[in-house]
DNA sequence: GAAGATAATGTAAGTGTAAAAAAAAGTCAT
DNA sequence: ATGACTTTTTTTTACACTTACATTATCTTC
């Protein structure tokens, strides 16, 4: 039973603090007295801070807007330059690296294939190690600029000083992922499943932007949900929430790579599918196989969607999200083509509590959001924890 | 989004004595020195905020334990006797009302019968507020002593004024009970699913104690889950969280009350069950009949367990708890029989992050914990919100 | 059985927070 | 220029928690 705990005057200023930065940073530059307004804080007290933070540059001013009758408000913003994060998606194909100022725009970015079916931990972590290095150079931005590096994974990750991840699929047990980064670099590290990383960058940036609750699912090879409980990620006891991928949709049924029958990634995951297809193709091509099938039509098509209907019904019964959000490159060739129909099977299988069709929507930012996700992470830790002890590159 | 919002000094204040009572009441009787170890707060603050309580009659002294050289510590409780909460369950053969002092004592309780199959909201409502009126006539506690009312009811809840209430099972569509128990008292109201209620209850005093991510099942007529993230009931968007009755064990399958098909309430609800095996009898026997049928043993529980197996694992895989409650009269009855072959299911169906067979366990409070829970709505209000505005009865 | 040790609790002063009040700075209309 | 009005900054005030110290109460030792 985790209990809230004693605070004292000082957390308070932490927290408030937290709370202007964040309405700064999601709210656009905006004028002292807006951010007054939106945070509830005295103007004294805005003034007071955003002064501090003017000083430490974590903020900066964008210019004033005319008044009409009165001293021109000065707007400030976030300064996009004050430190930079970098994102890593290791998906089955590819480890790809990332580099993002604070207004996530894209500073840097390189891509390393990984062509051999075993993923061999030591060659992802030489990638990573590598990867940082060359986005840091190539976007002209130093180690101690740097607020930390993010890092999606498939698996379960568990959160903790090691970053144990199990991930059968990529032959990964019990592999201290962040223990073995750490050697290799000395930035703060956030690692998290690649499902979970994807689904906080839709949901700051993307499709579920504004949803207190909601549910982002991921459709790759492999499928994984972020639960969003009152706008942050539920993580459950072990970290292992959201494991749609292996909810049971049939008794017996379809082998899963996890072990289990039945479950909905051996008919929804990208290799369930083109499986069930009687097509064969190695990863690289999975892509272009699967958007042909899609496009052409096929019963297995409509069966995935039955299967893949039934998955979220039951997410949403036990979940009772505002929004669900499909994503990942698999979820986005299907649901361009067939969006509508899914809707269809979830209405059909929600009676007691029926979510409006509209509440399900694709996501919009596109297969490559599982790095930017990743650097969210880093941006989610300076947020709510901004320059606490840190203080890098007052430029 | 939700975002924190800004706190005062105030709130600082009216947190930590929040976290104090908290401690206090859950921690059983505790030194000064105790408190302030467990809440972190100062010896001071913890001295002068115990002060205030004491003078509020909030807490009282409870005795002293001797101290090996050194003054004796003398030992602090919540004042059993503060104030009282009324926890009502509404079911589907009776309605039934107790009063409860603090320490969750029950002070009186009275129970009428709903004969009829239609469940006409202005009759349970004057049951309730008739009820109320008994219990405290016999428990000889006057209405301004009472913290609240709970009420525990089938079908989705709404909070809001006005509680709206849908239960297609009861005939109930958009019922707005809190409003009408408001004509009728003018006491603190907190409407609730039933199986929620029973959650809280199990989760505070039952088999979820110390639990800070769990699942509560309600298995009755109708199936309900409480969904236990960081220690508090999560509800959804909606209050429609937890609706396990009706995910989808199997496609197509038997006919739900809800409107849909393939509903885990079809097949493990106790009409579900009963139905399966060919019984039919009223209401008021259906425990019984449920109890023979289960002891006997049938294809039928056998069935039922391999649903309700289903049914739980995808639960654990999206939510992924650290425990796993099964209460509800009905779910005591198959699992005081079959526990183990419901661990054996799901086990059986989860391959990713299994669960440890000894973190499903039966409920143990027994079928009244329906009522106590609904109480326990009334406590958690207080412990949060500790005499706030209220100052009833200071004796 | 008195003196000192030990421990819990209470009091006072100090620090740091946000709110409230007041002042200053800036703009437009007259 | 002057005044009305708005935004921002500064000053003052209230208050909550901590630290440091005082007080109270019991046990142990000589």
């Amino acid at each position: 039973m985790t209990r809230p705990v004693r605070r004292t005057v000082r957390d308070l200023r932490r927290g408030n603090r937290a709370v202007l930065l964040r309405s700064l940073y999601f709210g656009g530059p905006a004028s002292r007295n807006e951010l007054s307004a939106t945070t509830g804080l005295s103007a004294a007290t805005v003034s007071n801070m955003t002064g501090d933070l003017l000083g430490e540059n974590v903020i900066v001013e964008a210019g004033q807007v005319d008044s009409d009758g009165g001293r021109p408000r000065m707007l400030l913003r976030v300064n996009p330059e004050y430190g930079f994060a970098v994102g890593v998606d290791v998906g089955e194909t590819h480890v790809r690296v990332e580099l993002f100022d604070l207004d996530m725009k894209e500073r840097a970015k390189v891509e390393y294939a990984l062509r051999t079916a075993r993923h061999e931990v030591e060659l992802v972590v030489r990638h990573i190690i590598a990867g940082i290095d060359v986005v840091l150079a190539e976007g002209g931005v130093s180690a101690r600029q740097v607020l930390g590096v993010g890092v999606g994974v498939p698996g379960i990750v568990e959160s903790g000083p090691e970053g144990l991840v199990q991930a059968k699929t990529f032959g990964w047990e019990g592999v201290p992922l962040k223990a073995l980064l750490r050697e290799g670099t000395s930035l703060p590290l956030f690692v998290d499943n690649g499902a979970k990383t994807m689904g906080q960058a839709e949901l700051w940036f993307g499709s579920g932007r504004g949803a207190g609750n909601a549910v982002i699912v991921f459709l790759g090879s492999g499928i994984g949900a972020t639960l969003v409980t009152d706008g942050t990620t539920y993580r459950g006891a072990a970290s292992a929430a959201g494991e749609l991928g292996h909810v049971k949709v049939t008794i017996g049924g379809r082998a899963c790579r996890c072990g289990g029958r039945g479950c909905l990634e051996a008919y929804a995951g990208a290799e369930g599918i083109l499986d069930r297809a009687g097509i064969h193709v190695d990863a690289a091509d999975e892509e272009r196989a699967l958007a042909a099938l899609v496009k052409q039509g096929s019963p297995v098509v409509d069966e995935t969607i039955a299967y893949l209907g039934i998955g979220l019904a039951n997410m949403i019964h036990l979940f009772d999200p505002e929004r669900v959000v499909i994503g990942g490159w698999a979820g986005l060739i299907l649901g361009r083509e067939r969006l509508d129909d899914i809707r269809a099977v979830v209405a059909d299988n929600c009676h007691v509590h029926p979510l409006p069709p509209g509440a399900i929507v694709l996501g919009s930012l596109g297969p490559d959001a599982v790095a930017l996700g990743a650097a969210a992470l880093v941006v989610e830790d300076f947020l709510s924890d901004s320059g606490a002890a840190r203080t890098p590159a007052a430029v």
